[in-house]
DNA sequence: GAAC
DNA sequence: TTCAACG
DNA sequence: GTTCCGCTTGAA
């Protein structure tokens, strides 16, 4: 139950970010009646400039989310002061996994002083050139850095319709084979799309296209990626079964097609999004593992990570990183517990598997972590669930930890952010500097974020 | 598209 | 080598 | 003009 004990003391923390959904949906209203407050403020500051035009402006701009709006002032913000533009980007990755670099966390932040920032920056924007201005902002305004690493971002359900979108956008256009890096045109259109009526056409033809179901269909297949689903499609097939009858499956493939179902539950309008684990299941789940770690290998240590560690509500799959203080545990931890759980029925299948914790060839500074990535089922539940095992030599358990805990985007951000200003490698099993190749050595979590020179961010704050 |  | 996977 | 995470991992 070490675990367990560990997530108390963060408790407090982890509170304010564990939203469900009742409390969402109560926040929610809250925001509709400061937006219908807005409204009526907007109106009467534009009452004298009258015409009906204007008024049809608000209302459209008013059905938004308060947050969105805020983005847009710290964009403008951000681009007066620094003279860049801070873009929302869209990254490619795997399996339709959110790489929408958006700014979404700050803007909560300066929500408050929003009114401060804009009039201040109008009041002095003809001054603003010079250098000294910015070190005044500084002090009022926390300057964020262009890295998703450099500022929290808290899972912020208020964003979501937004984020939705670009995700949606971001999926449909990998799916549909366009490769080209650059989206942030895109983006900017729908964005204008999007505050000007709440609606961007690209997301409703998508939902009504045919082809883009059945590449949908496919791409949910764990081990088919964007490829592999135009390839089927190309070929004539429409249906899993066409698939299953006239394709070569790789191991990966009949797996995903076998599970389909299990792993996806949320099959509504932005179909890939099925992050169903209730946070009490993962707990389940974490005290069994727990339990049988205790019980075979004492002295074992064990981390839920992943979603569940950033505090949201729901997660797609529970990932949990496990350690021994003994390398001679540690190696042959993860074949050995899963034995464990194969024996008693919980394991149902392993979809891919290291061997065990290896020393890298000819360097035994590069002590690596090796993953299990298996398909759990809780006795008496009917649902199987995509669960993975981590296991870390004790020196590296601090940056699996890091590595597992995400978000995706987090970790990219905070990996290119290394390279580019710290000169340093981030790996899940280790950092390395880049000039003498040579392992920094972590104590911690916070440790890391030291050598990096980033600002603490607890675990909830990293849902960017 | 932004930072080199 | 390519594709897909993990956060 | 090049890069956008990982000298990732594993499977085929």
């Amino acid at each position: 139950m070490d675990w367990i004990i560990k997530e108390k003391t963060r408790k407090d923390h982890l509170e304010k970010y564990i939203i469900d959904i009742k409390q969402y949906q109560k926040k929610r209203k809250i925001e509709e009646e400061n937006v219908d407050n807005d409204k009526q403020q907007l109106k009467k500051q534009h009452k004298d400039e009258s015409s009906s035009e204007e008024e049809e402006d608000i209302e459209k701009v008013s059905s938004i989310p308060r947050q969105v709006r805020s983005w847009y002032t710290i964009q403008d913000t951000y681009t007066q002061r620094h003279g860049y533009k801070v873009t929302p980007r869209l990254v490619i990755g795997s399996r339709g996994r959110t790489e929408t670099e958006l700014i979404k966390g700050e803007s909560y932040q300066t929500t408050t002083t929003d009114d401060n920032i804009t009039t201040e920056d109008d009041d002095t924007t003809d001054q603003t050139n010079s250098l000294s201005l910015d070190d005044d902002n500084d002090k009022s305004v926390e300057k964020l850095g262009v890295y998703a690493c450099q500022r929290p971002c808290n899972w912020n359900p208020f964003n979501k319709d937004i984020v939705e979108i670009f995700e949606f956008l971001e999926y449909a256009r990998e799916l549909k084979g366009d490769k080209i890096n650059s989206r942030s045109y895109r983006i900017a259109a729908s964005i204008a799309d999007l505050l000007s009526d709440g609606y961007v056409q690209d997301v409703e033809l998508l939902k009504v296209d045919p082809e883009f179901k059945v590449l949908d269909m496919f791409y949910n297949v764990h081990g088919a990626g964007s490829y592999t689903a135009q390839e089927w499609y190309r070929r004539g097939r429409r249906t899993l079964k066409d698939v299953l009858t006239h394709e070569k499956l790789s191991r990966d493939q009949e797996i995903g097609i076998k599970y389909y179902d299990d792993f996806l539950k949320k099959h509504v309008i932005y179909i890939y999004i099925y992050y169903i684990i209730p946070r009490t299941e993962v707990e389940e789940i974490a005290n069994e593992v727990s339990k049988l770690l205790d019980e075979n290998f004492p002295g074992s240590i064990m981390t839920v990570c992943g979603s569940y560690r950033r505090g949201k509500p729901e997660s797609g799959d529970v990932d949990i990183v496990m350690t021994h203080k003994e390398n001679s545990v540690s190696s042959k931890l993860l074949v050995g517990i899963l034995d464990i759980f194969k024996v008693k029925g919980l394991l149902v299948d392993i979809i891919t598997m290291g061997s065990d914790c290896k020393l890298r060839d000819g360097d035994d500074e590069h002590l690596r972590s090796d993953q299990a990535l298996c398909i759990w089922r809780q006795p008496g539940s009917s649902t199987c669930r995509r669960v993975d095992f981590v296991v870390s030599p004790y020196e590296n358990y601090p940056v699996a930890i890091l590595a597992w805990t995400g978000s995706s985007h987090f970790e990219r951000s905070i990996r290119l952010y290394a390279k580019k200003v710290m000169n340093v490698k981030v790996t899940s099993h280790g950092l390395y500097s880049r000039t003498t190749q040579k392992r920094l050595p972590v104590k911690s979590e916070r440790d890391a974020f030291e050598i990096l020179n980033l600002k603490w961010l607890e675990p909830s704050q990293r849902n960017c």
